[in-house]
DNA sequence: CAGGAATATTCTCTAAATGGTATATTTAGT
DNA sequence: ACTAAATATACCATTTAGAGAATATTCCTG
């Protein structure tokens, strides 16, 4: 798993950006205006962000409208994957343990 | 989603740790061993995974075996399921895209 | 109950991240 | 070409994270 989603999403503007950007491209100008923070602040976390492979940009004109890169988060959803197999080995024993209980029981 | 998983992941060494712990519980000492680092050093990321939630101790004598928390994996999971909706929205237009010019072209 | 092993904590230093402010750059409109 | 708007970058100051080394704590064993 590439670290460095994991640094860029750590920063809590980072994230609320993040999560902005799931309703759509957003400009620089718009950004800053949701979070309540400057301008240079919300362009320095989007080129964290661009760096980290989590946004891309399009140039219209003036402005520039970031949007999600989805491959970093099915990247994030793949490594989960390993996880899975680990609490449904959990579900499992519960299950049986379940079961056992059930059968002495009755 | 809450950001401390994010933190407490960013770090290289606390990474590892993690996957280490996919394993199976282990000790400090073996932790530290594994990852060729000195054990304050682990015990101080050790404590960090721990504040974060992503890992729980079982004091065993001299010893603390840690393990892992499912729960805020499971957290992840669900976080990513929005990330989820968005990708498949774009996997629909790009099918229907396909199919339009399947059309046409017949 | 003294000694040793395993672990946690503290302190200090250095490096990196972050916010603020000023400035540079690009582009549109006149 | 000149001005204004949108964005990026540079510089500085402050904070925070991490490594290393030393020390404290806990618990087992003899």
């Amino acid at each position: 798993m590439d670290m460095t989603t994991f640094s860029a999403l750590a920063e809590p503007n980072r994230l609320r950006i993040v999560e902005l950007l799931l309703d759509g491209p957003m400009s620089v100008g718009e950004i800053a205006e949701q979070l309540q923070i400057r301008q240079p602040q919300a362009s320095k976390h989007l080129r964290t962000l661009l760096d980290a492979g989590l946004v891309e940009v399009e140039a219209v004109a003036n402005r520039r409208n970031y949007k999600l890169r989805l491959e970093p988060f099915q990247q994030l959803d793949a490594w989960l994957n390993t996880y899975r197999g680990v609490w449904n080995e959990q579900l499992d024993k519960l299950e049986s343990y379940l079961n056992k209980l059930k059968h002495k029981s009755n």
